[in-house]
DNA sequence: CTTTGATTTGAACGCGTGTTCAGTTAAACC
DNA sequence: GGTTTAACTGAACACGCGTTCAAATCAAAG
């Protein structure tokens, strides 16, 4: 149901997804969903609160190793591949951030929060060391994620660039935008 | 009305916001709103379509002179203000692609390429002209546009940074990511 | 003061919404 | 085989949706 759901607000948005195309698309009435979630919002908000903590639990897996160049080179990876691989739920967790109640907005942004504070603190190590030149460490790493999740809007598997390709450009546009 | 839709779009989505909301907050009855327009779908194209055209218009105006990378910053700078100066029809003309009908849907993303085109020869000029690395202009271009247009999601005018201080940040990590 | 033409109202239309719940079905357990 | 437990159905609820349209209102012209 999780994922025919994701599907469903990734493609035509959470307001105008109703809960009988939700059952109708995993072969149920809709009364049946109501066994698995209390309703509608809290469905959503479960979706965005899973993707996000994934994706934070991800990157603190991969523990990246050496200097801060190294490290940025691995987040830039990590975040194009993490990303592309779960397209639905990346594009849900950004743009249904209006259709979440306030508290639950602010659970949302306080994830994401979390996840641009560990690129910042990449950039400012690699500052700190004069490996890299940030003037604005916040700023630098929310251009940098909003540069990389662009990736989704465009990239497709079967495409000209295999992912391996499209890392290699990127990093290339990112190395140079921080070198020192 | 259009004013009233787009701000009602930008904060609810186009599928959250009914005809009547639109009414009460012009100061009228929903039937009034259809001597403006045909119907809910149209009024979105509408203004998706408007804010795209002028878009165009006002780069094309701009004409920048000089070199490419004179070019480049130009059109960042050009980017950033007039982003952040119509955050709404900016947001809605991005989140509600979705809510297009097809053959509404391919006139936006019709003009968008358009768009993408104008900074992807920009970055071919600089390439051929050797003041710029370029490998890819296309995806170049697209992550350029990224980035540049994330500026909406955190700038704020009352924020710590000036616009001119932004655009600033900006540039320099734009000019080292493609400078020869 | 009347006529004309454009605007707006207010009610109605058919339909889809999220959610609830008594009742049915099916599987699991003793 | 009988009983418990879980899952699902199908109908219902109150409500809001986009859109239409005859009637009322308004502004300007003759």
């Amino acid at each position: 149901m999780r994922e025919a759901a994701l599907r469903l607000f990734a493609r035509h948005g959470y307001a105008a997804v109703s809960m009988r195309q939700i059952a109708a698309a995993v072969g149920v009435q809709a009364g049946a969903l109501y066994n698995y979630t209390p309703d509608k919002q809290t469905l959503l908000f479960d979706l965005m609160r899973g993707h996000m903590e994934e994706l934070l639990a991800a990157w603190d897996r991969a523990e990246p190793q050496g200097d801060a160049m190294a490290a940025l080179e691995a987040f830039m990876r990590f975040h194009i591949r993490f990303n592309t691989s779960r397209a639905d739920a990346v594009f849900v967790s950004y743009m249904e951030l209006r259709n979440l109640e306030p508290a639950n907005f602010a659970v949302i942004e306080g994830l994401r929060r979390d996840y641009e504070t560990r690129l910042e603190a990449v950039l400012r190590h690699g500052a700190e060391a004069g490996t890299m030149v940030v003037a604005e460490p916040r700023i630098a790493s929310m251009a940098l994620i909003a540069m990389l999740t662009g990736v989704n809007t465009w990239y497709r598997a079967q495409g000209r660039l295999s992912l391996a390709e499209v890392e290699a450009v990127y990093w290339d546009m990112v190395r140079r935008s921080v070198e020192g």
